[in-house]
DNA sequence: TCCTTTAAAGACCGATCAGTCCAGATATTG
DNA sequence: CAATATCTGGACTGATCGGTCTTTAAAGGA
């Protein structure tokens, strides 16, 4: 998963996916039967990885607020530095690939409807809960944040300062909560 | 340049570019060089292309929050529907290249703080003439809105309808415009 | 008209791609 | 220990990659 993880689709090779696997050529074609199944497997994984971490953060037992806290501290500590230089599986596949390979293209459809239900579901418990700014209508508010952190993501490719972005992220969540 | 726009740089091969500049393999190669300072020739008229649009956007004779509602009309139009598919050269370059090619990485970099200088510039003439809701601090404001669009970008490779687009951008504008 | 220059078309090159196949090493099992 | 099943390393295939070079046609200038 790693490996087109920081390089993408198109420039790894399968010399790359054998180090990376410590299978043989034979082995891993036989586990997998090509380089796109094992790519769709690799996404289906990044993909259920990142829903059950926002499954977590986003428990219904702790304070929305917090969950929403923890989610975009996430994607501050995960766009940062060395950690955004290596970039996101999901969204180099969607700029890669989710075009032209309609299996993809429903993963990563899939993959954002998912993330933006999950959020749009704390912030309006957060809401129920009388902790969001005045006029902030969740689902809008859900898609925002969905398309602000997936920007994170791109912006994080030039290893910006953590510090710089964990600023950015407090003045948008001013922006929402009360 | 509208090869590699949509199919990236590792997906487009030669004989793309030739039926794309309409060149023979030996004109290709005495005009450009080769395929990589072809790519950076795109990548430069493309971020050319959109600086000069947002110097129009932004000029300074006009309102600042209408040049803020043009700037990202314009990212709704292109990220919707057909438009919104075919993507976007530059966030598709960061993730494909930015890490690994420090030629690009520079480049998108470069972009960033661009885009993001032109905002933040912006947002405080707008401050200035008060139209900014309270609290609202303009470059933290401009990081926010430039990781916003570029995840528009992201979200829009699967297509979204035009009225989600523009619905969830009001609500953007609604949390920082008074 | 003839000579020079330019560019188009595509043959060609070595490298590398994804994918197949097989000989031999290694376990596993009776 | 012997027979079998499994896995490995790597040779191999056809296709395609980026890039070069040659041949040939077209155009321009005298």
């Amino acid at each position: 998963m790693g490996v087109f993880w920081s390089r993408g689709y198109h420039a790894t090779a399968l010399p790359d996916l054998l180090r990376a696997t410590k299978l043989s050529r034979g082995s891993l074609y036989a586990a997998f039967g090509d380089k796109h199944s094992l790519f769709l497997r690799a996404l289906d994984r990044y993909i259920a990885d990142a829903l059950t971490r926002m499954d977590i953060e986003f428990d219904p037992h702790n304070e929305p607020v917090d969950g929403l806290r923890a989610y975009l501290a996430g994607y501050v500590d995960r766009t940062s530095g060395a950690n955004g230089r290596r970039g996101c599986l999901l969204v180099a596949t969607a700029m890669e690939l989710a075009g032209q390979d309609a299996e993809v293209g429903r993963r990563v459809a899939g993959f954002f409807k998912a993330m933006e239900a999950r959020v749009a579901d704390a912030l309006s418990r957060a809401k129920a809960a009388g902790k969001l700014a005045d006029g902030v209508e969740p689902s809008s508010a859900a898609r925002i944040l969905v398309c602000f952190v997936e920007g994170l993501r791109v912006v994080g490719k030039t290893a910006p300062a953590r510090i710089t972005s964990q600023a950015t992220v407090e003045a948008l969540l001013d922006r929402f909560i009360k």
